[in-house]
DNA sequence: ATTTGCATGTCGACT
DNA sequence: AGTCGACGTGCAAAT
């Protein structure tokens, strides 16, 4: 068997694994995938969960020497000791297509754009998006004729207490600039120590829902 | 050809291959690689990247009828409709060692603990690691022998403007109760923004290192 | 079961 | 290259 350090390919061998980079580690032997894939990404799967055990990004390049395998990027270096592999085979032509998804924040985002009157009940005379701070962008502010701002950031899933914190920071902002404004959470769900925290800085929590 | 929905195992098809869950997805015709883990757990992957297209985590099962694959979790669903496979192939033995890992962010931890005067400066009484408020667990709080309390919170890579936020919602917690603080952040490195956003609440970033 | 924060997070967008 | 936030984040630990 010849491994070709240039194909996409997977193999099922009994191996360990060292990391060397941002962290270190090792992997014991034992019996594992190897997956490399157009991009050079390489991917190190034992037989339980989503991620892999050792993984490294595209462009990764390989090298192979005798029984050892060797994959780098970066300041980043996998070092795979093969002891026996059962099978090897190279993947011709594996496509690149990636999932479509809906129902994403910008979904979300979009969808109370398109009806504020009816979310926020506040009338506005502009509306911004990624509206931009030195604590980074707000996904929604909608401006009313008298110049109150009001912001809205918006989370795709259950809202958590790192959420709000976020917000206060935006708000933050408007603060330090001397602008009234007004701050909003949506999203289609919040933990309840997440809402007290809203709450006790006198934000508003809104629930918007996709559909 | 006959796939065996308890195995653990891995295919190579022609397919495409829809979700409906959290979100929707679809991931159009193409041939990508199919793993099925000990666990259940199911990974679609293309050509590219670390992640796979379509996941689902342990305990999801398999049902085959035909040329469709399904798989199921809890109110989630993956579809995957074949259209030709080229390589199915069982996995035996698939091991389930895990990683070991240094270079955490408890390691960080204990580094700073026990290195607490030359690193900190500032001579304490008690220290508390995860220190609980009502507003998360602090990494460390060192008190002095007048009360002062010193909170660290320790980020393994690069600090970001969420993690001052995080750091600023902690400091709340002491604020409220009246209790007088200083506030520090632990990390190898910080970014611009964020380190403009620490000194203008008055806190500080200490750069620790690993070694 | 719910909440919370870490992760070698990965990835994309923007400066 | 550096910075930043989203993600079907996944995951474990605490409550």
């Amino acid at each position: 068997m010849v491994i070709n350090a240039q194909a996409s390919f997977i193999m099922y061998a009994l191996c360990e694994v060292d990391y060397v980079g941002r962290a270190c580690s090792h992997l014991s032997l034992g019996r594992y995938l190897i997956i490399r894939k157009n991009d050079g990404s390489l991917l190190i799967h034992n037989g339980l969960g989503n991620p892999p055990q050792n993984y490294q990004g595209s462009k990764a390049t390989l090298e192979v020497d005798g029984n050892n395998i060797t994959s780098s990027r970066k300041k980043e270096t996998i070092k795979i000791k093969l002891h026996e592999v059962f099978m090897y085979e190279e993947l011709k032509e594996w496509s690149e297509n990636e999932v479509e998804v809906k129902n994403t924040e910008k979904d979300l985002v979009n969808r109370i754009i398109d009806n504020w009157n009816e979310i926020l009940k506040i009338p506005i005379k502009t509306i911004i998006r990624e509206f931009p701070t030195k604590h980074g962008p707000i996904d929604i502010v909608g401006i009313t004729d008298v110049g109150m701002h009001v912001i809205v950031e918006v989370k795709r899933g259950k809202a958590s207490l790192n959420n709000c914190s976020q917000v206060n920071r935006y708000y933050e902002h408007f603060v330090e600039h001397g602008i009234d404004c007004m701050v909003k959470l949506a999203s289609p769900s919040i933990g309840s120590n997440a809402l007290s925290y809203l709450k006790k800085h006198g934000f508003e929590w809104i629930q918007v829902r996709f559909d």
